[in-house]
DNA sequence: AGCCAGGTAAGTC
DNA sequence: GACTTACATGGC
């Protein structure tokens, strides 16, 4: 049992860091490695249940993170200390990394809440039921559909690019191995071989997936925090805003960028 | 009706 | 490289 300072599940799966996840009530619903996990909060802190082993459910939710050192490093002025205790308990995840890359290729030009359903509706149509719950699907499973079958559920023009993704996960143009043992450059840069995948969806997958806890991803929300309460990093380019941003907030940038995220949304 | 939303790809200079 | 535009969909 854990208090919610120590972990909060609403910010923590609400955040916008998984789209993979089911709500009903203060429940939240999801899988881990083909097995159900569930996370409820009662008045008495939160409760984890699952066949996973602890383990891999510690570093799945972030439990592991050391979140009084993370607020120490990135507490670097009377804003973030206001976010901070907004966000008391938001933990980064370490997500299914095929999950992670296709749902932020889904978050392109959309909103979180869109995301989230057309994620969900995807899970459902062509992952596996556990429990209440479903699996994402496989890269084998989405690389077999068409694009009719994805913009049934809503895909869009993104629909391409989640096959053509899809597919070079699965013929092993990326992989996910190799990814884990790059530096930051160079696992930005092969992500960004991948179809609907940039600068700012690769900074996502190494945030939420990945583990790099150092990066910042600019999208258009960070983006109007830097512009109204960090002119001074804003540089002339993605690259060189985010170095600036990084260089502010430090090894734990990613923990600044998620809460200042959730803070202003 | 028009604009915006966790951007990216393709075309142009 | 920097700049422009198209791209589905849904909520306001």
């Amino acid at each position: 049992m854990l208090v919610r300072e120590e972990f909060n599940p609403e910010k923590t799966f609400g955040c916008g860091q998984t789209y993979h996840y089911w709500l009903d009530g203060d429940l939240w619903i999801t899988t881990l490695d083909g097995h159900e996990v569930r996370v409820r909060e009662t008045p008495e802190g939160v409760e984890i249940s699952t066949d996973a082993p602890t383990k891999r459910v510690r570093e799945f939710l972030g439990l592991d993170d050391p979140l009084h050192e993370i607020y120490r490093e990135i507490t670097v002025d009377g804003l973030m200390e206001r976010v901070v205790e907004d966000c008391r308990g938001l933990r980064l995840m370490r997500d299914d990394f095929f999950a992670c890359l296709i749902s932020f290729v889904l978050s392109t030009q959309s909103t979180v809440e869109r995301t989230t359903g057309l994620v969900r509706r995807l899970c459902e149509a062509y992952g596996e039921g556990v429990g209440e719950a479903y699996t994402f699907p496989s890269p084998e499973t989405l690389a077999g559909l068409t694009e009719d079958d994805l913009r049934g559920l809503g895909v869009g023009y993104r629909a391409p690019y989640v096959l053509e993704t899809a597919r070079m996960i699965v013929d092993g143009a990326v992989r996910e191995t190799d990814l884990r043992r790059m530096d930051y450059r160079e696992a930005h840069e092969e992500l960004q071989k991948l179809s609907g995948v940039g600068p700012k969806v690769a900074d996502c997958v190494l945030l939420c997936s990945l583990g790099h806890l150092g990066v910042v991803a600019l999208d258009t929300r960070i983006n109007n925090v830097i512009d109204a309460h960090y002119p001074e990093l804003r540089g002339d380019s993605y690259g060189e805003t985010a170095r600036n941003f990084r260089e502010r907030f430090g090894a734990y940038t990613g923990y600044a960028q998620t809460y200042l995220y959730e803070w202003w949304g």
